[in-house]
DNA sequence: CGCATTTGACCTTC
DNA sequence: GAAGGTCAAATGCG
């Protein structure tokens, strides 16, 4: 369970706009959501009604992005660092939450799933990461902590290359970009462990190479993108010989596929969205009340609640494309900040296209298979 | 069939 | 020549 904090200087100053309509949308799409899953036990066998429910949802959530991509589109500038998920924690406004009826609030907090805690983990990583000065490889080394989850804590350190190097490897024979960046990444505590946690960028893995001292191979990535789009990026993956929970992760060059107007990492319009989502076949699995819960909204809500504060980010395990066709929108703008934290939750949602996860696994993990949604009297 | 991963061979640098 | 980095054919998966 993450910590966040608990008060919030009113810096989002609450009027009736636009955000307004975003927020009910969204609350309204959780509400159906909601509905959908306390009604599951009755019409799960009943295809049509759920496909009605369904598409109300995804309606619902898709205006709702295409509201904020209308805001995120013009305020947006996309650094190449940290990835794409990587936001500064969502803020909802006080309003809002003081409407919503407190048995949604409780939904809210338990509805969540164990793909959403490893979504909420990255952006944790990458909000600790997008505050960091993450020093070039030339200079010395800097560290930080992260609050982790139960009040344990994760370390994550930017350090130059050199100080990698001198510390857990013999110095580099050969060629090493000047702008090379290394970053000390924890394994996932949840999901496929041995590969590094997702940072919101699709990567192709290209080669993998014993490393001499090391007991753990180098993986060699570069992003998916590179052929259409000349993206330049490349990172090395390597475990840590005196901490394989840790990766050492450098990356090489700067992403451009965002800039291209044609790359999959620019969000889609809703409609696409909608297009894409009813022409998939989804096969849920029924919510279960014991998923491990209650992270993927950690939040404050009621009397003198200061907000509800989201981490939103991507792991998936292996997914570790936790990003899917990642979403590369970000904002500086302290004022973007909710309208980019609700994108990404929609993304989350909605999008697809990361490597290795399809999105919708964030919201309905595990075993996805037909014979869950099977009404219990109707099981072998 | 298209895309991602694996892995041995090859290239580059020291 | 050794070691890191990349290529590309083979393979697997959805």
């Amino acid at each position: 369970m993450f910590i966040f904090n608990k008060t919030q200087p009113n810096k989002h100053k609450h009027t009736v706009t636009m955000e307004d309509s975003v927020y009910s949308l969204i609350l309204k799409g959780c509400k159906l959501s909601q509905d959908l899953q306390s009604n599951l036990p009755t019409i799960g066998n009943q295809p049509n009604l759920l496909l009605r429910a369904c598409d109300d949802i995804i309606r619902t959530f898709a205006t709702a992005r295409e509201r904020i991509n209308g805001q995120v589109g013009a305020q947006a500038q996309l650094p190449s660092l940290p990835g794409p998920f990587f936001y500064p924690p969502m803020m909802f406004p006080e309003q809002q939450l003081q409407n919503i009826d407190p048995s949604f609030q409780e939904w809210l907090k338990s509805s969540v799933t164990q793909a959403m805690e490893d979504v909420i983990q990255t952006q944790l990583l990458a909000d600790q990461r997008s505050s960091l000065t993450i020093r070039d490889h030339a200079e010395g080394s800097s560290s930080t902590r992260l609050r982790g989850s139960g009040g344990d804590v994760q370390a994550m350190d930017v350090v130059s290359d050199s100080a990698v190097r001198s510390t857990t490897s013999p110095p580099l024979r050969h060629r090493r970009s000047e702008n090379a960046r290394t970053v000390m990444v924890p394994a996932p505590r949840f999901g496929n462990v041995e590969i590094p946690p997702e940072d919101g960028y699709t990567w192709r893995k290209y080669g993998q190479k014993e490393i001499l001292n090391s007991k753990y191979p180098r993986s060699y990535y570069r992003c998916t993108h590179q052929k259409l789009y000349q993206c330049p990026a490349k990172k090395q993956v390597q475990r840590l010989d005196n901490d394989p929970s840790t990766f050492e992760v450098t990356y090489n060059g700067e992403h451009t596929c965002h800039m291209s107007s044609t790359a999959p990492s620019i969000p889609v319009s809703a409609s696409e969205i909608t297009q894409e989502m009813s022409s998939q076949t989804i096969t849920m699995q029924q919510p279960s009340p014991t998923t491990s819960l209650g992270t993927w909204l950690s939040m404050e809500v009621g009397a003198g609640g200061s907000g509800i504060r989201s981490m939103v980010g991507g792991y998936s395990g292996g997914s570790g494309d936790a990003g899917a066709g990642p979403s590369t929108i970000r904002c500086d703008s302290k004022d973007g900040d909710q309208y980019l934290q609700v994108a990404n939750m929609a993304d989350a949602m909605f999008n697809s296209g990361s490597s290795s996860s399809n999105s919708m696994e964030f919201i309905f993990p595990a075993s996805m298979d037909q014979e869950k949604w099977q009404p219990e009297d109707k099981k072998d």
